[in-house]
Formats: C-alpha cells, structure tokens, sequence
DNA sequence: CAAGAACGAAAAATCGATTTATCGATTAGA
DNA sequence: TCTAATCGATAAATCGATTTTTCGTTCTTG
C-alpha cells in the first residue's frame, strides 16, 4: 500500500538522496554539474536518478532561484501565419535554454495587453517579448517600465528609450515595392493600411511615398487609412472605387487590407493583373497557389525571433547599456498580380495566361 | 536606501501581513474569501494589499497546492487559422479559471510530442489539452495515460477508452459534401488527404465515399494519399493527372491539400470550376476572397475549445466515469469552386464571371 | 605534533504561498 | 465557580527545490 502510494506521487529530490544514501543538497550540486563531489557519490546520485525517474520539478527549482526560467510572449493574434510562427520559432528558441515560454494574444486590445502583462509580473518571468497591438509607446511598454521588467519589442516598432527593439525593415522593403510598382510604369497608385499610428505602417507608407516620388515625381499615391478595425477600412476603399478613382496599382501595408482589396475586386470584378495591380505587406501560403498569385513581402520571421531572443537573454543575464533598435530585412516576392498598367482587361497576359509546365 | 530597497522587490505575503498587523495566514485566508476572520481585520488586508499593490504569486501559491494551476496545450503547428484560434480560444477559457495555458507546438512530430508532455509532467500540470499528429493512439496518450496524467484529446481523434474526445464531426460534414459534389452530378470525384491513419481523415474519407455511392452506386472515388508530408501527395497527384486521368471534381481532405491541388491546378492551366469543382475540407480567411472563392468545410473551433475546456475542468475536479466521445458538427460553406461537370472551360459561368453588386 | 587550511557533505535557511496544529480568550453549560 | 466548547488568530509545517552555513575529516605546514 505504501509502495503504491510512493509510486503514486512523483518522486522528490529527498527521494533520491535517501535511494542513494546522500543529502538533498548533494543531489542538487550533482545535477547542477557542480564538481566538488566525490565521483563515487556522485554516480550514486545517478543511479538514483535514473532508477526513479526522477526530474527536478522547474515549478519548485524557479521558486528559490533569483531569475525563473519562464519568458512570457505577447502577440496581437495568433490566427496568421506570421505571429503563429513568430510563436514556434520563440517556444523553440526559448526551449533551446532551458526555459519555458508563456504565449498569451492580447487579441488587438491594448487593455487586454496590458492585463496579461500584469499577469506574467506575477508569475516573475525573466523576460517578455512583446508584439504591441499599436507600437512601442503603448501602456504596456509603460508598465514594463515602472515595473523594471526585461524585454524586447517585436514588430510593430521602431526604436526605444528603454527596451530593444526588432522588426522587419518595413521602409527598405517599401521602398523596393516602390521601385515595382513605379519601374512597371503606374502612375496612379492607391496605398491602403490599418491604424496609421503603428510606427511601423507609417515607415511603410513612407518608404513608398519617397521612393516612388523620387523615381518619378509626378506619380500619385493616394493613402487610405482606417483607425479602428477592418470594415471602416472596406467602406472607405468602396466610396473611393464608387467616386470613380482608377489606381492602375494598390499596396497594401498589410495582410488584412490585401484580403480587402482583393474582395473589393472580386465585387467589381476586376481581375488582377489586367484591371489592376496588387502587392501586399506580409506573405501567406494560399499567395502562391491562388490565381493570379498575389506579389508579397516576406518578413523574416525566424532572423526576427532569433534576433529577439539573443537581445532578451543578453538582458536577462545583466547586460547593460543602451537598447538597439534592429531591422531585419524583407524579401519583396514579385508575382503574377503584378502588370504593367494599360494592359486593359481584353490584352491577355493576366490571369487567363497559362503557366509553364514546371 | 532600504525604502528603495523594499520598493524594488515585490512585495510578499508576509509584507502584507506586516502591514495590516496580522499574520500571513490571516491574509491567506482574507484573500481566499474565508469568513471566520474578523470584518475589521479583513479591512486593514485589504487596505494593505491595496497600499503595497499586492498580488499573489502563482508560482509560489500553486507550489503548496495540490492541483497547480497550469494547463497544456500541445497542438501539432500554430501556422494555420484553425490551431491558431484554437489556442487563442483555449487561453481565454483558461485564464477565465484562473488557470495559466503554456502551449506548445509538436511540429508535426510524434517524438516532439512526446518531449513536450514530458516537460508539461515535469510542470504538474493540472490537465493537458492534446491535439495529437496523428491519432489517439500515439505515444503522447500512452505517455499520458501511464503516468496518471489527465487530459483531453481533440481533433484528430474519433474516441479513446482512457481520455475524453471533441472533434469536428467529419463523417456527416464529409456526407454533406458528397451530397453536394454527386447533386452537382459529379461521377468521377478524386479524394486528396494525407496520413490515411489518422482516425479523422479516415472518418472523412468513410463518410464521403458511403454518402456518395448511396446516392449514386456507379460514381468513381479515386483516392490519392500520403503518408509523410505534403511533397509526396504533390508528386502523386501530379502522377494521376499525368496519366490522363479527369475527375471532374477533387475533395481536399486538409487544408494543405487543398492548397496542393490549387497549384497543380495553376501548373496546368486548370480553372475552378470550369474545368475541375474543388472543396477542401477546413476553412481559411482567403478562400472567400480568391477568384473562384474556395467551397469548404468549417470546422467550429469555438465549440471544440469551449467543449474541450468543460470536460478537462470536470476531470480536474475529480469527476469519474467513462471517457465521453464529442463530435461537434461543421458547416459546409458552398462556394463558386464548385460546379456541375461538363460545363467546360468555354462555357462561362466560372471564374470569369461578373459577381453581382452588393 | 598541534594549529590551520582544504575538502566534502550534511544541516539549516530560504523562496512565497497554503494548510494544519496550537493557543489564548471568550462564552456556554454543569 | 469550574470545566468544556467555540472562536479568531498565530505559530509552525509543508510543498520541492537551491543556497548558505556548519561541521567533521583529512591534508599541510611550521
């Protein structure tokens, strides 16, 4: 009976130190890989170890520890591809080191953010990777801050005074969709995002406007922005196509606003790229496959999360001195959705044209 | 300096207790809803918890209890919609119980799996939430079944004689696109799936094939599948379609499936659903924005999460009896990717078509 | 050979809570 | 009036590890 309750509950560090007839505390320094054991005992403890199956329980080892071995990772959602892989890659970075991640979705809502925030405080963790629902400014970042806890900021940021930062170097990337869009010769181009606030979406819309001025000063960008959600977002780019404006080409700063657009073309029907062209910030696995394939830019996730990690950890260990704001650079997809504007909707060459056979 | 000192450490039960000049249990009590402790000295808890902005340390508090307050939830990626939300929804319903959700990706690996669950032991957690890669018969539920774990497995399982099941229904949404496809007069359909050992898309496929050669015993099912990844399936179908073979309409039985059969579509200049109707089994953002928009089944992540957490929750508060076997029912979203065969390619009708309006 | 340094391991304190045992004061009952 | 029961609260034990302190041996060394 007592046997059975023994094998009942897990067995303990003491259960291993009485098995091999040494102290707890000894257990502990073998396990720790602390040398100052005699290698008789110490091959006693592992004996022990492994006729139990004894594992240190991390709940009770964090509980004296200084530092416990948890990061806490906050993203705005974990329904698309970028943030579920963002989550992967950081579960796997953090495992790597022994420690294990939290991943909570502050589900777009800055309250909500700043809730499980307050939450990870609790639990102590030694370090946080924040993806802020609007940019490094938010109450979140603030409450890190009056709490003195570590962490990095991901994505939607620029730079700060306080923690490091990492993103995709949306300008650069911008920039070199400009250089599509303008080198294919449109002239007229529709720029639609989300929340104009977020540092990064600005930069985006920014390192279009002056790249694609430059290469051609007389070019027209029209910019749709929506501060809310998605649906004022659609309306607005519905009065705008039903007021009779004629873009030869839309970017989309990011994935939401290409799925708008693509379904304000679909009610119209337009079709890409003969009626008009279309890129969007943020790849997907369907962008390839679908008809046209939709042109994208690709964002480096995994240099991202790693990047991130590396900072976090440099923090967690006691680094000092002033945060880095890093980009990672972007990998700009040309594809089918893509023309040159003029190329009206009977000239061919769209997405009636037949592929290669492999 | 010891001010400073005492306001950089957070603040502990014994603080408080200090504080309000009572002992620490006192406080454990007040804030535990205990009524046998006297309204005045409840009071000066609260005014000091209030004061030093005390909150409780889960780690150290689920340390002494029995039942820690952590569950896990392993799902095989986080890259799609479906897990995606499925881990959002599961954290939701989780911290709604005061419970924390530390979630893991086995990356389609069963040994992963196997590891994370391990690790989750390790933590004590009080239930874990698993989605297994294959089926529930996989090392993971032996795992858990031979160390007293409890724990609910969900979606690609049918039924286990240990744990309780939630999953989509598959056979009567796989019914339902049956009816569908031979109603559209379809007579040559290919099934696409991967991993024919998973319980469910054997379920899908049984549920399909029964429903289609009861309303037309002469119909032709071809199935192509693949044991290990996605790559092989490609190669195959692009075997079948090398060979001459025409089914007028292809049933996906996973969404990666789906997107395979999309661009062998592509690779051949076939178009949905003039010359081939096409429905996949699980639902995404973009199939109700591409040209055609993708038919598909639509899993109802909000009931299996919600479900799951139920009886989990009901497990963890002792609750004996046999394990229960959920199936929650899907929707089968009709889309253009669908048509009746013989329409051809010229006929219009298909992806060429002007949507209407509004 | 005795004092001191070095070594290895056990004992004890600690982390921050919860739970059980104990204790003093008040009230009830004989 | 004295004992027993009740009540509220405190002290102490506990969870499972880590870290610090203490202690007994052995090895140096003057």
């Amino acid at each position: 009976m007592t046997q059975r309750e023994v094998q009942q509950r897990r067995p303990s560090i003491h259960d291993v130190a009485s098995h091999a007839g040494v102290s707890a505390a000894t257990v502990s320094k073998v396990l720790a890989g602390v040398t100052t054991v005699r290698p008789e005992n110490a091959q006693r403890v592992f004996d022990a170890v492994e006729r139990l199956g004894y594992r240190v329980d991390p709940l009770a080892s964090d509980m004296r520890r200084a530092k416990r071995r948890i990061i806490g990772a906050i993203m705005p959602e974990f329904e698309s591809e970028f943030f579920g892989s963002m989550v992967t890659e950081l579960e796997g970075l953090a495992e790597q080191r022994g420690y294990t991640l939290v991943a909570a979705s502050s589900r777009e809502s800055e309250a909500r953010e700043k809730e499980i925030l307050a939450r990870m405080h609790d639990w102590r963790v030694a370090g946080v990777v924040l993806a802020p629902v609007r940019n490094e400014h938010g109450p979140a970042a603030a409450f890190m801050k009056a709490n003195g806890m570590t962490g990095v900021l991901i994505d939607r940021v620029l730079s700060d005074d306080a923690f490091d930062t990492v993103s995709a170097d949306s300008a650069a990337a911008s920039a070199e969709v400009a250089r599509m869009l303008v080198g294919n010769g449109h002239s007229h181009i529709l720029v639609i995002g989300l929340a104009e606030q977020a540092a990064t979406v600005r930069a985006r819309l920014e390192g279009f406007r002056t790249q694609a001025l430059a290469l051609n000063p007389s070019v027209r960008i029209d910019v749709i922005t929506s501060e809310v959600s998605v649906e004022p977002l659609r309306a607005s780019l519905r009065d705008y196509f039903a007021r009779g404006e004629r873009p030869t080409a839309v970017y989309s700063l990011l994935l939401k606003g290409t799925l708008v657009a693509l379904s304000e073309f679909r009610r119209r029907g337009w079709h890409c790229p003969n009626d008009i062209s279309l890129v969007g910030f943020d790849d997907a696995e369907w962008m390839q496959v679908t008809w046209p394939a939709i042109a994208a830019v690709v964002q480096p996730v995994r240099q991202i999360a790693s990047e991130a990690m590396n900072l976090l950890f440099r923090r967690v260990e006691g680094a000092m001195g002033p945060p880095t704001a890093r980009l990672e650079p972007c990998q700009v997809l040309m594809r089918e959705s893509v023309g040159s504007p003029g190329s009206g909707p009977h000239s061919g060459g769209g997405d009636r044209q037949q592929p290669p056979l492999s």
